[in-house]
DNA sequence: GTCTATAACGAGATAGAC
DNA sequence: GTCTATCTCGTTATAGAC
């Protein structure tokens, strides 16, 4: 019966959950070279073995943390550019950054897991492809809409990035300029670099005012992406006067 | 004796250096969480009490690593820009930023341990601090310099930002505008953050010539810094009047 | 079919007595 | 320094409950 079949796949749902949040727990403790499923099962009030019916591997367990924290902030990436949220550009870019960044310093070990070191000896399987696209994609389509909208401002590219900025077009973005994805890949991973020296302590008793400093900071990534013009003073922040690209 | 004193100097730093390499090298096969006293030394013939002899802790151990690496990449970009190196600005900003590349492309794990994710249960003792900052000392050092012969265009700071970048201007370089100290606290992170998504396989199966992409995005970078007029071109919108070029 | 439990393997870490 | 007894781990085989 439908009944039946619901309720063992309810009760498979929730142990799983369950399993996962003891892993997530573990992972903040011991970090994810030590991430064993023995000890998930110990404090699970279960048996080892019986772990194998949900994921067949420590890795497979591992990777099912890497796409739901690639997933999570994919999602945190998306809502926060979704309307009804402000439609220019900057201000656009900047929810996203906002976003990605509250995300990354709620929950740093999902962080450390999908954008700090590699775990030693687990190499990502395909299924982690598209997850770890979801941010990309959005910063993607905020460039997209400003190119429409004409607000895209980029200088032409170096001889020697072409065929580099060929390739990455045609796979990301073939109806934007190559310059423009060009830039956005560099600010993608520039971004990154902001957030993960924030999470893994490299501003500790160096950078006091987090916010303000990522604002600031990442508002220039936005001019450098062609995104919008930043000069003195005009940024969208949390008051209002939000800017439009052209 | 001072020969007696001398030979057990000597063989105490080659135990040391010996002890340090079997680290490294377990660093890279296992990752820094893992690190074992009892897997070093058993590599290595001795007893396991016999290392503590040279480490107290394994935490001290770690820490060794830690300030070794540092001082290893900060070598690496000192030597960068060091003289005879190109005296143009851009030239040896670009100088440090390849030689920082290379050097974590050449230890990813040495550069996993310090910019990467934390090592849970380690608490960086002060010791790493000084070494921790000789990047960013070397980045400073070479917006002096254009700053000294006027080549530093940067726009003025937002509101927001004001407090925190006197802050910074007053710990890092008081010498400097504020406003070229919080551009290079931002692409001192925003450099790593390029960096990282190489060495931590974000880039993988998506840039292909990295070389190329490396040097298009630390030019923007510079550009950003106000260190320099971007190759092709200046960004449309950028306050005018920087450069004397190289 | 779906799940859990028992037991075991080979490998490695660990604590303490000697 | 050495040795041993006792832990941990991932994983598998198997048997039985629902």
């Amino acid at each position: 019966m439908t009944t039946i079949r619901g309720a063992r796949a309810r009760a498979r749902i929730e142990v799983t959950a369950a399993i996962k949040d003891e892993a997530r727990r573990q992972l903040a403790a011991e970090g994810a070279a030590k991430l064993s499923l023995r000890a998930v099962a110990r404090e699970l009030g279960m048996v080892s073995s019986a772990l194998y019916r949900y994921f067949p591997s420590r890795d497979e367990l591992l990777t099912a943390l890497i796409v739901d924290a690639y997933d999570a902030v994919g999602a945190t990436a998306e809502s926060a550019i979704a309307p009804p949220a402000a439609p220019a550009p900057t201000a656009r870019w900047l929810a996203l950054c906002r976003a990605v960044r509250a995300w990354a310093l709620a929950h740093p070990h999902e962080y450390a897991l999908i954008y700090g070191s590699p775990v030693p000896g687990y190499t990502a399987p395909r299924d982690t492809v598209a997850p770890a696209a979801r941010v990309g994609a959005a910063l993607i389509s905020i460039a997209r809409d400003a190119h429409r909208s004409g607000g895209l401002a980029l200088p032409s590219l170096a001889e020697e990035i072409r065929p580099e900025a060929h390739r990455l077009t045609a796979t990301l973005a073939p109806d934007l300029p190559p310059a423009a994805v060009v830039a956005l890949v560099a600010a993608w991973s520039q971004l990154f670099g902001l957030i993960s020296f924030e999470v893994f302590g490299q501003f500790n008793r160096l950078v006091e005012d987090r916010d303000a400093f990522f604002d600031e900071a990442v508002a220039r990534l936005a001019h450098e992406t062609g995104l919008g013009a930043h000069p003195a003073g005009a940024l969208p922040g949390s008051r209002a006067g939000s800017r439009s690209g052209g």
